[in-house]
DNA sequence: GACTTTTGATACAGCTATGTCTAAAATGAT
DNA sequence: ATCATTTTAGACATAGCTGTATCAAAAGTC
């Protein structure tokens, strides 16, 4: 099995049971226990290499929406496009980031990516398209928000996976509200 | 020291690092191991209690806000305003949730919360308040993944908690679109 | 089929957390 | 100050997890 697969398997498992063990996340995985210490050196190495796994798919993820093309709105709604096939991984991350504080390198790139997405939230607010009367931070926050939650519909089998990004574009621009 | 004290030092400790232990807790708490373990059987015990008291505080928040008073929007505003301040209940349950499928109990009694929640929304609808064309469902869903990302901040110290509930508010209904 | 490599079950040692108990210390009541 | 009650530190036994090592079995290669 590759490493990659595993690493998958191991960030799917730990995010539905946290406290999971080496061997809970070795049968999920179909291996034995000793192979998976054979791709993970010990517990803290495999959830320091899935937290960086796990960052890396979305950096990459928003590499490839090249934020810097089209207007904000579209560019808004390519992240959230290719950040849903990855829910897991964003999801792991909301909750294992608390455990990153000593990773120089993990913060440093996680602030060239939160910058990244302020200037595109600040983008908006020059095409007149994002509110200026909100923080920055909290548009940002408010998209993230939604994101976690409608993978975890998505996940739940209340929401379509084909739906999602349409949701999630039209409850964050425009609300629940009738206005 | 009382067991509600005991117990809201619990949470917060949980929140912070679900994996604490009882001598974590403990110590968070001020008292001993062996005193906490007076208080609680077992950690199984202690995560059961949690669970229903944090619950029990959100269920009782709910009520005291009469949400057949007024219009569906006042109701909503009046839900988040007294929710925020047990923001840290409501982030316990969230992590904790996955781990009460067992308990016949309490899924009946948030099946009867979401219920009412689900009740209010659709008053909204007919109000012309709430839009129509989200799922009910999604609509209450929004709501939650606000409180949950506005207690964050405000623990980080980004937002005012006397900010929060209007910021929610403004982003729920109205989005952060300018439309 | 023969040989090599990989895998996994198993055993073991060490560590941590948990639950239980005891006796001394601390606290509270009078 | 005395007595009663509560709390705590520490000890102990146990269970579970982790990391390590061994060796037979399984899988892969030629």
């Amino acid at each position: 099995m590759e490493r990659d697969a595993i690493q998958d398997i191991a960030i799917k498992t730990l995010i539905t049971n946290n406290g999971a063990s080496m061997h809970d996340i070795a049968v999920a995985a179909g291996i034995g226990r000793t192979t998976l210490h054979r791709y993970f050196a010990s517990r803290d190495d495999m959830l320091r290499a899935l937290l960086l796994s796990a960052f890396q798919d979305i950096e990459q993820a928003m590499t490839e929406c090249q934020i810097e093309t089209g207007t904000a709105l579209e560019a808004l709604e390519r992240i959230i496009t290719v950040l849903m096939p990855i829910g897991h991984r964003f999801t792991f991350l909301l909750g294992a980031w608390p455990f990153a504080e000593d990773n120089k390198e993990l913060k440093s790139r996680e602030l060239r990516l939160l910058y990244q997405l302020e200037g595109l939230v600040q983008r908006g607010q020059k095409e007149k398209s994002l509110r200026t009367d909100l923080p920055v931070r909290w548009i940002i926050d408010t998209m993230t928000a939604l994101l976690f939650m409608a993978w975890q519909r998505i996940s739940d089998g209340y929401i379509a996976p084909r739906d999602a990004s349409k949701l999630i574009m039209t409850t964050l621009l425009t609300g629940v509200g009738t206005h």
